[in-house]
RNA sequence: GGAGGGAUAGCGAAGAGGCUAAACGCGACGGACUGUAAAUCCGUUCCCUUUGGGUUCGAAGGUUCGAAACCUUCUCCCUCCA
């Protein structure tokens, strides 16, 4: 097995350690590390996945993966990369969003068979009183340390709460412990996460600590035009398959532009780097053929959702991208459809086109859907129709229950009959 | 408390009595091209079947044949002085 540093760093997923020469030694020998998820929504985001990958590397490196996740740290709000206040949660919603992050990171890292641990954060902070966290925590962090920090200091002019003041404070509090109950030896993280990182290892050594601890950051991830990274249509890409379905998923990835693919394939699968370098002289050479594309989007697909869901998002995708939706079976849209917006609608002789487009939504106004339609925008089963005073009927239902409708290039919805 | 400036379509920003459903830019949406890419080009972008109609320019009143534009009051924002 090739040195998992200098795979992440082939990979332009190191950013910064603290001791590399003592890491490499260290990481000879198996040992616990950490990285942390905030409860900041119900559902893990494509971004997200970076993280769980790069535990997933270190895991298959030989390493013990401890997930936890910020149901303590998570009422109080990380001040880290952002330039504004966080808006609190309650203490329930914390807890429903905590839930939902450790059954989807239980199905990457594993938990129930012992591959992995996961920890909430509550634990240990939710009984903590504020007397003991005074005396324990806060007496070993000289104010100037914390002033000078990154994150504090960015938010100086904007203005800065004292809860969020207090975060790293939490957060260093979670490597101590883990540190002493789980044998935790490194914190992994984004590279904003660096003072809060170098906070926990600052108090374990205050609190007497011999045995080296460890930090280690990768980079943010950007995409090469600048915009941000997992956001498809102003919509994020989440994991959760009710929110992303697999096919959107599916086309999320085998849509990266050239520039980025290469880089999306170092960061976020598990193939060889000879694997990778052969794609990207696919992407030099044949670049139409979108074979990087296209490994990228099988593989990320198959990770997240299963090898199942994986050929679903194939079938859709094919049928829906050579036009030819009318050769499907009613069975086959049943299944394929369900990551598309349907319409139910009354099973009349015929229905004005425009009507229809307005009532399913497809259109926001008659004036648009008429504008729509002779544009050229809409195609019914495939075929396009340009016609203002157009009408379905029953010629135009598949297997009679269905009609599939087109705006654009790849907006679909599905109208059922009843 | 005093003195000014501002509020215009998703956003930014023109317009200072009729030629304004409101320039322009961005965004968004369509189309062409293409590789389900990028770039480019073209079109649309308040609502309604119309070279026609309706409802818009912070809110409410008023002046006028006619107002986003003028007057009054109100609400909110910004700057300066105390």
């Amino acid at each position: 097995m090739a040195d998992i540093i200098d795979d992440l760093k082939y990979r332009g997923l190191f950013n910064q350690v603290t001791d590399e020469e003592g890491l490499r030694e260290a990481m000879k020998k198996p040992m616990a590390f950490y990285c942390g998820f905030d409860p900041t929504a119900d559902s893990l985001h494509a971004g997200n996945l970076l993280v769980i990958v790069i535990m997933m590397r270190l895991q298959k490196a030989g390493h013990h993966p401890i997930a936890v996740v910020g149901g303590g740290t998570g009422m109080i709000g990380d001040p880290s990369g952002r330039s504004s206040e966080r808006q609190l949660n309650t203490r329930e919603t914390v807890a429903r969003f905590s839930e939902r992050l450790k059954e989807q990171l239980d199905r990457f890292l594993h938990f129930s068979d012992g591959e992995a641990t996961y920890v909430n954060n509550n634990d240990w902070l939710g009984s903590l009183s504020a007397i003991e966290f005074l005396r324990d925590v806060g007496k070993h962090f000289p104010l100037n340390y914390m002033l000078s920090k990154e994150s504090v200091q960015k938010r100086m002019e904007a203005g800065i709460s004292f809860t969020e003041f207090s975060y790293m404070l939490l957060q260093s509090f979670d490597y101590l412990n883990l540190y002493e109950r789980e044998n935790c030896r490194l914190e992994v993280g984004g590279s904003d996460q660096w003072g809060n990182i170098t906070a926990g290892l600052e108090l374990i050594r205050r609190k007497g600590h011999d045995d080296p601890a460890f930090g280690m950051t990768f980079p943010l991830i950007t995409k090469s035009d600048g915009t941000k990274f997992g956001k498809s249509m102003g919509g994020a890409i989440w994991l959760d398959p009710k929110k992303t379905t697999p096919y959107e998923w599916y086309q999320f990835w085998i849509n990266a532009s050239d520039d980025d693919v290469v880089n999306y394939l170092k960061w976020f699968t598990f193939l060889t780097k000879d694997a990778i370098e052969a794609l990207a002289e696919e992407v030099r050479t044949h670049p139409e053929a979108r074979q990087a594309q296209k490994t990228l989007a099988r593989e990320m697909t198959r990770l997240v959702h299963g090898a199942r869901a994986l050929e679903q998002a194939e079938d859709i995708t094919s049928a829906l991208f050579s036009g030819d939706v009318s050769k499907l079976t009613g069975e086959e849209i049943e299944q394929g459809f369900k990551a598309f917006p349907q319409y139910a609608c009354p099973a009349e002789e015929s229905i004005q086109l425009i009507d229809v487009l307005v009532n399913a939504s497809i259109a926001p106004s008659r004036r648009q859907a008429r504008e729509d339609i002779s544009q050229g925008a809409i195609y019914i089963n495939g075929v396009r129709r340009t016609d203002l005073n157009d009408a379905l009927t029953a010629n135009d239902r598949i297997d009679g229950r269905f009609t599939i409708i087109r705006r654009g290039k790849k907006k679909y919805t599905l109208i059922k009959f009843k």
